[in-house]
RNA sequence: GGGCUCCUAGCUCAAUUGGCAGAGCAACGGCCUUUUAAGCCGUGGGUUCUGGGUUCGAGUCCCAGGGGGCUCACCA
């Protein structure tokens, strides 16, 4: 059993303790213990071995349990350890006396390392302070550490290493592991709602030969045998909605969009979104949805309707508040978009009020930088800010009334954006008209404007009902109910910039 | 991309005005048969992110680069 020549685990290059442990790890070989063997007989996760003692009918029986050791305390020829398995840990407790020849001395105390995997086969007890404990009389080796633990108390803190070690950060950090089990179980729940109320789970396509759905830039791949551009999906939106022109009335899809646009606290590359698609249902019907939906999921998740998140109580209790966008903008700004028809005269109107609009922004986005800027941090409780402007909504139904609104809303929750919906513009001639001004909009200069998706409108000439659409990003909502005040905290691996091994040389060449 | 800031032992963190790079945990050696962040005695462990520069002397100051964090811009 030859070991492989790679720097990896070549002697000079590693600090002294991981040297000792594959030291460790060859000393057991030579012992003819496997320090990696196929299988354990594990009689009972730690959970169990507990219940069993609970329960009073663990006797004098033996239980094998197995797990990593965190922690060792040697006094003499008597040991304490705590073993941790995925249920639970539990502390051993090893004799000299109680164990073969040797072992005690020669194995347990040189061999063993904090970190290693090991069975422990004994029956349970209570030590003198009542600690549950199994009194060891056979211990397996089921995986050597050959890398040191983190502090057994401090942890690790480094973001970074965090990040980029999760494992590490997960065996070190046990809190961690709750926020992802908070995580699917808010999933989880959003599955149940949406089952239990007739919809239809389905997966359309990530890669997409024309994205669209949102406006955001895409990455871009590239089909090899097909000679064939493609792109990760931005949103499932055009997808789903064909299948309600199929006929499938109450669809969802969870899963992951990628956009290619700045990293920050409430954006990755690649996150979680759930979108839904009712038919017969309008943006009003979405939005009582919406907050029920939610009130369910806290329910499942929390037990009730309150979530702190960074010291704000918040009660998600139906119904929210609804503001109109353009009330909400009013009240926060003294600005009354509707009073400036056009992008000039609004970025005027907010450079007179000692604002910095973006010169390159039409009338849309100034209104909704606007939103951004001044109302959206303020909406700590849950709240729908209600008919948006047109110019920013190309895939949203126009409210009746006001040509230049469409029936959409946004839910925001701890000042986030956390959800966007609206009554789907279900005209193909409309919807056309809309791409077209958004083509115009990407070939000067808009990057984020949508390309024209001739099958989408081939499918809407087809006819599709009045749906109500909706989607919500995971990912923040997962931030509300572990209360992180960073998306890093809620993805297990957050997209990081790659190391480079190679060092500055390279930088100077030509 | 801009501004600010951080990077020191396996981990968590110190290091005065530029003056021998330290502690706790972990590791190693010893004592210890009821500990639970065990304790006690002793020992070793450093490319101070990388590369230049200033200086008698650089963890510390300067320049360039890498990575992280915050923030602004961007991101409906």
């Amino acid at each position: 059993m030859s070991e492989p020549t790679h720097p990896f685990f070549d002697p000079a290059n590693l600090p002294d303790q991981a040297r000792g442990r594959i030291e460790n790890m060859r000393n057991l070989l030579a012992a003819g213990i496997d320090p990696y063997p196929a299988r354990v007989r594990r009689t009972h996760t730690i959970a169990q071995a507990r219940e069993l003692f609970d329960s009073g009918n663990a006797g004098d029986a033996y239980v094998i349990v197995a797990g990593r050791i965190k922690r060792i305390r040697i006094m003499g020829k008597m040991s304490f350890a705590d073993l941790e398995d995925g249920s639970g840990s539990l502390q051993i407790v090893l004799r000299k006396d109680n164990l073969p020849e040797n072992f005690y001395d020669e194995v347990w105390k040189k061999l063993v390392d904090l970190g290693d995997f090991v069975g422990a086969m004994g029956p349970l007890f209570l030590t003198k302070t009542g600690e549950l404990s199994v009194e060891v009389h056979e211990i397996q080796f089921l995986s050597k550490a050959l890398k040191p633990m983190p502090d057994k108390w401090h942890g690790v803190r480094d973001p970074e290493k965090r990040y980029r070690r999760r494992y590490v950060d997960l065996m070190a950090n046990p809190p961690v592991r709750e926020v992802f089990r908070t995580r699917a179980a808010i999933v989880r729940a959003l599955r149940q709602y949406l089952d239990d109320d007739g919809f239809l789970e389905v997966e359309t396509p990530i890669l997409q030969p024309i994205y669209g759905g949102a406006a955001a830039r895409p990455f871009t791949t590239h089909h090899n045998q097909l000679h064939q551009d493609l792109y990760l999906r931005i949103s499932f939106e055009l997808y789903l909605k064909r299948l309600i022109v199929g006929g499938i009335d109450r669809v969802y899809e969870i899963g992951r969009d990628f956009r290619n646009e700045g990293v920050s606290f409430k954006h990755n590359p690649e996150f979680t979104q759930l979108e839904f698609y009712e038919a017969y249902a309008d943006y009003q019907d979405v939005m009582r949805r919406t907050e029920n939906m939610i009130a369910y999921v806290a329910e499942k998740v929390t037990g009730g309707h309150m979530i702190t998140w960074q010291g704000n109580d918040i009660d998600l209790t139906p119904p929210w508040r609804r503001i109109p966008l353009r009330q909400a903008i009013l009240d926060a700004t003294g600005i009354d978009y509707e009073a400036y028809q056009d992008a000039e005269s609004l970025a005027a109107e907010m450079r007179r009020r000692g604002h910095d609009p973006d010169p390159k922004s039409n009338w849309g986005k100034l209104v909704d930088s606007l939103m951004a800027k001044y109302v959206e941090p303020n909406l700590i409780q849950p709240t729908f800010l209600i008919d948006y402007p047109r110019d920013v909504s190309p895939l949203a139904k126009g409210s009746p009334d006001d040509p230049r609104q469409v029936e959409r809303f946004e839910g925001f929750i701890a000042g986030m954006e956390v959800c966007n919906a609206f009554s789907e513009l279900n005209d193909p001639i409309d919807q056309l008209q809309r791409f077209i001004d958004e083509n115009y909009r990407a070939r000067h200069g808009d990057d984020e404007a949508h390309p024209i998706d001739e099958d989408y409108i081939e499918a809407l000439s087809y006819g599709m009902p009045p749906t109500g659409g909706f989607g919500m990003g995971i990912d923040r909502l997962t931030m509300l109910f572990t209360d992180k005040d960073t998306i890093r905290e809620v993805i297990l691996f957050p997209h990081l910039r790659s190391v480079k091994d190679e060092p500055a040389e390279t930088a100077d060449e030509e």
